[in-house]
DNA sequence: AAAACCACTTAACATATGGTTAATATTCAA
DNA sequence: TTGAATATTAACCATATGTTAAGTGGTTTT
């Protein structure tokens, strides 16, 4: 299935442009003008991401980014702000707007693509390793461990590892796998190095999530 | 809770629609004919929001402004200035009124519902940030960091820096965003500029706000 | 115009933490 | 029961980050 993209901008020029080069990927695409009507198609679309843009007359781009985040039914959807300059940046970052991404004009189509396309894999990984419990869960933006609620921040491999097992909840991962995965395919490790990783979750996580297959690997208890 | 808006002006006409309106939307407005009254109405009424026209007899409104803004009790209120038109805006702008908005005549009521609604927005924003941790908020207009009721006048990148870590408090921003967006994309520096920066912050801030995620980036601390 | 100042960067060195290993213990499936 | 797989622990070490001071260029002050 493709994903659903709303873009909201004034001019008529970049919607056209925007939309082109999106729809040449594969994106199902719908615009508006301003963001009243963003709003609006977007309780109805119900798309993926809502690209912004931040200087728009009535509505600016922040108060719809922040109405967007409201609304309880968009709450699965990202949202990316055109932003003039980079500089500009930090104006904006100072209201929590909520938004997940700033793209600063003058707007490249290719990175603009390669932007949204990441953004969306990423929220593939969120909603993939969401409520798979709801004692244990993972926060792949804060790097932590919500366990029973209590956030603990994981280190960057033990992160990773954890990641990768939430990644499919059940599955078994072998040492190889995990190997390649998270140390990648050339890097060297003696074979303890695993277990030892797998020690330091248990112990900041608690020992009855993780199990261990002998033989074969780890995988995540549900 | 239906947010509380005074309005300032000598016009009885403007008053009228301004009010009919705003009730329309749901707030709750009390009016007063000059900057005198006004000032004791606000007092009393303690509203989100005073709307002050500029072009009044006996006491103006950047006057009546700057009263409102000495005034401790009415800290947390905005004001937002009716003018004239937009050229004299730079007139007005020059005097530092402390007024968080201007909106020009002829007021055209659908605009002025959504900025006033825009800017109370923001205040609640602002409000929110400051509960984060209250004790740690930024005001991006000043260029400080408000440190336990401290205000602290941050350099340029280091409140961007600090910014950007605020967007989104208890996101991980890797090395590689934070250069893109406080540096900007093609910028070059050595890899301990940002740890210089980040050095100067806690220094400024304290140690316990900014969280480092070896191999990650840094965070802020919830 | 010189001096003082400030923001920012760089360079050189120090430190600490996360990652790994090694040595030993324990477990589990055949 | 037994041996290979995994657990556990602590020690080790590399590297990412912390820290300090000094350099640079631009701006303000005198």
């Amino acid at each position: 299935m493709s994903y659903k993209v709303l873009l909201i901008d004034d001019e008529p020029d970049i919607l056209e442009i925007l939309t082109y080069h999106l729809e040449k990927e594969g994106f199902l695409i719908k615009t508006a003008k301003n963001g009243v009507e963003g709003l609006e198609v977007a309780r109805d679309f119900n798309p993926d991401l809502i690209v912004v843009d931040l200087m728009m007359p009535e509505m600016d781009g922040i108060e719809t980014c922040m109405q967007i985040r409201e609304d309880k039914n968009l709450k699965n959807t990202l949202v990316a702000l055109l932003t003039a300059r980079s500089e500009d940046y930090s104006q904006i970052a100072g209201f929590e707007s909520g938004a997940d991404d700033y793209i600063t004009k003058p707007i490249k189509p290719r990175v603009l693509v390669s932007r949204i396309k990441a953004l969306l894999r990423r929220k593939e990984v969120k909603n993939a390793t969401e409520n798979v419990s709801d004692e244990l869960s993972i926060d792949v933006e804060k790097y932590v461990a919500i366990i029973k609620g209590e956030e603990k921040l994981l280190p960057k491999k033990e992160f990773e590892l954890l990641a990768l097992l939430f990644s499919k909840p059940g599955k078994v991962f072998t040492r190889e796998v995990i190997l390649n995965k998270v140390w990648g395919d050339d890097i060297v490790v003696g074979d303890r190095t695993i277990d030892v990783h797998i020690r330091k979750l248990r112990e900041k996580i608690g020992d009855s999530y993780i199990k261990t297959v002998k033989g074969v690997g780890y995988k995540l208890k549900l």
